[in-house]
Order: C-alpha cells, then sequence, then structure tokens
DNA sequence: AAAATTATTTAGACAAATCTAAATAATTTT
DNA sequence: AAAATTATTTAGATTTGTCTAAATAATTTT
C-alpha cells in the first residue's frame, strides 16, 4: 500500500495515542497533529477505506492489524534514524526528532535495513524508546516509572516521554540523559517539586511537570 | 524561502537541462519531469513569482541568482546522500539514485553539513558528479569527453549522464564503473558500435547510444 | 508568404489535504 | 430528565499540483 506523508503521520500519531485497545478521540488526534477535528474526520474515513483503522461515527479510531503494522514501521525508521543522528553524526538529542519526522518517511526497506545493520541493530533511540525490528516485534521495555512516581531512592534514566526540544534542551542543560543515575533527596507536595542528586553535583530542584516526562527505574 | 518537493524538483530539472544561458523550454521541462507541458507552465509562474527563474510567456525558463544557488544546494544534497549510500551502507550505484531523490528533500544545512563532514567533505559522488560545497562551489570537472567522442585510446571513465537503472545495471554487468580503464580497439560506422578493451578481460562491443553516456579522459 | 506543423498557454476540472461555520450527537451539569 | 456544554460530523470553500481540451503563438515546410 502506498501512503502520503500525511496519511502516514495519521497513523504514527493513532499508534502512539492508543493505549491497549481505547479507541482515539477525533480531537486528542487533532491535538497531536497541530490540525483541526474536521480534518481528522475526513483522513478517519480515508483510512477506514484502506482497511488501516477501524472508524464508526462518534466512536472513536483504532488500528488494525495492518495498520500497527505500518506504524512500527514507520517507528522503526524515525527511531533508526535518531540513532544514526546522534551516534553518527553527533547532534545531540534534542536536535534529532525533527530530522527524523522528515527521514521517517523514506519508504525503502533494503535502506532501513541497511541502516539498521550498519548501526549495529540498536533497540533502543536516544531518548530510550525501544526500536522495532523488521517483523515489528519490539523489546520490551523493563518496568519504569516516571521520575514522580518512584518509591526507590536510588534510581538510573531509562527515557524521555516528552520529546519538545525545549524540555531535552532542559534536562541537557542540567546534565540529565540516558543512562544517568539520581537519588531522590526529597519530594515537596507544598509546591509540587522534587529534589534530586546526581553523583559529583549539587541537588538541584525540578518540578513534577519535568519529573512526569522523566522514567525511571531502580539502579 | 520554504520550497515544497514539487517546486525543489522543478529548480533541480531546470539546472540540470540548463546549459550555459540557453532558457529551458516547456517542453524538455516536461518530458525530463514525466509530466504536461501545462503543468509546467503553471509552475513557471510560481516560480516566477518566488523569483527563482526568470520566465517570459513563450520565451522559455532560466534560474536566477537565487535559483542557481537554490538547485547548487538540492544537488548537494542528493550527491552527498549518494556517497553514503554507497559508502557506508554498501548499495551499489544504479540503486542510490531513487532514494537520493528523496533523501535530498530534507532541508537541513546542518544535517547536510555533518554528512557532508562525516563522509570526508567528498568532491565527487558514486557516479562521477562533482559535488557542490557548502557555498555552492564546486570543482571544476576535468576536460572530459564522452567515449564514441574521444580520440585518446587509453582511457579512464570519469562520469555516467544517464542514471537510469537499466544502464547502471549494464555497465555494471560489463565490469564497468568509475576509474575503469580501456582501450579503444575499433569504431564501426557501419552498425555505430565501439569495441573496447579493459585490462585482464576480452574485448567487447557496446553500442554508440550507450557510449554516449559514458564520460572518459585520457589516463 | 501562405500553409502546415509544433510548441506553448489558457480555461476549466479534479484529487488531496486542509479549513471555517453550521448542524448534530454525546456527555455532563443542574 | 431537561438544559448546558463539549465532541464530532457535515457542507462548502481553499490551496497545491496536476490534468485534458481548446486556443493561440512560433516555427518549419512548401
Amino acid at each position: 500500500m502506498n501512503l502520503s506523508i500525511a496519511e502516514e503521520n495519521y497513523v504514527k500519531a493513532i499508534y502512539k495515542l492508543q493505549e491497549g485497545d481505547t479507541a482515539v478521540t477525533t480531537n486528542a488526534l487533532a491535538y497531536e497533529l497541530d490540525t483541526k477535528p474536521a480534518s481528522v474526520t475526513d483522513m478517519a474515513k480515508k483510512l477506514k477505506e484502506k482497511q488501516l483503522i477501524d472508524y464508526e461515527k462518534y466512536k472513536g479510531i483504532t488500528l488494525t492489524a495492518e495498520g500497527r503494522k505500518t506504524a512500527l514501521q514507520i517507528v522503526r525508521r524515525h527511531r533508526l534514524w535518531e540513532c544514526f543522528l546522534v551516534d553518527k553524526l553527533a547532534f545531540s538529542w534534542e536536535e534529532v526528532h525533527e530530522l527524523a519526522e522528515e527521514l521517517e518517511h523514506v519508504r525503502s526497506e533494503k535502506l532501513t535495513n541497511r541502516l539498521s545493520e550498519y548501526l549495529g541493530n540498536p533497540t533502543v533511540d536516544p531518548h530510550g524508546d525501544p526500536i522495532p525490528d523488521a517483523h515489528g516485534r519490539m523489546a520490551k521495555p523493563r518496568p519504569q516509572t516516571s521520575l514522580d512516581q518512584a518509591n526507590a531512592k536510588r534510581l538510573v534514566v531509562t527515557a524521555v516521554t516528552d520529546q519538545s526540544v525545549a524540555l531535552l534542551a532542559f534536562l541537557n542543560a542540567k546534565g540529565i540523559r540516558l543512562g544517568t543515575q539520581l537519588e531522590i533527596v526529597a519530594h515537596y507536595e507544598y509546591d509540587n517539586s522534587i529534589e534530586i542528586k546526581m553523583k559529583h553535583a549539587p541537588s538541584l530542584t525540578i518540578s513534577e511537570q519535568v519529573a512526569k516526562n522523566i522514567m525511571v527505574r531502580p539502579v
């Protein structure tokens, strides 16, 4: 099936928003894609026609098996290009998302597989997200929670869920990246802030807002 | 200026067809882009509006200085990606053109320059075509002629002007690639064929049609 | 130089992807 | 359960890039 770039972006966004088998709403998708609900309705009809999604008026959207397969291919390409940009071209993690958004639309399986091989078949991208293999299989992420939910004291950063340039640059500035080890010093209900401490550095305070997007596991 | 992929393809095609300051005709451009003359007229108006081309009804098309600059950026990206695919991902030269057609539209100067650096700032692509540098400057290709025009006997292949998969695969099969040294054994007017001989191989016969697309210089 | 041919442009249409404004359905509040 | 609010869809318009068919300009042939 030959999809346009717009169609690919919809499929990818639906995949991202669909937790389990909860249907994705028109509004949520419009917000995610920075477009209008009316446009989402239009596209939903097309993608249903192409059997990539299940869609009934007013009932929301879910991917079909075929749609999920397509989504995983796009995600695979996106994350492999991110690895390439960081590992080979020395970009920093907050710069690569936008570039990968463009590169992911080059739909050549041969290119994708060669790129993967060239990079040593990585299983996670620079933000800690798992990379689907050529068959769409993904390593199950190890149990992780967001930093604001963590009970353990000594933690390691495994992923970042919000890939906005702003957040990633902020974390960069604070010295927080994948694999960074840290301890929770205190959690202040008073102003919803968390005090953390990294090795060889003074402790620092971040908001719960930020902590929600930092995934960690006990070390 | 933000150009669409279609606009970029027109600018690139005009650059390719424009020899010296001869204007490019509507028909030639339509043929090159596999579209209709009427569509070319439509797009010509848009590109004139954007000051990328000079265009007067019935008088043909030439690039402005701005248009030439844009074209060179696209050509630079195209040829760098071709180098990447051949040098790093082990594609053969006939496979890379189509992929580079897509990759060339990722318009990030930072990416382009990092890629160039990563490849060792190459000055020619896998087909022997020169790569413009970040300022649009290109190494002047050394004097070369097409194989069917060559007078010298001992020659080296410097470029291939037609990048169709068919021709490149044909040359591959015959063992002809960039840098290949050969001798002209005979040129038969009778059936417009040329007999050539490469080192350590029996002589072989190719048509003038093919020879026209093989660029050579005396060795 | 008139006729025939070829090249180019115009006019009007279409598909894809989007939008706004209005209508309708679903959900929440009172 | 009626009213108010929110979510979604429909209808109709817009932009981009393309097309066909017809009209016009340029060039070539006779």
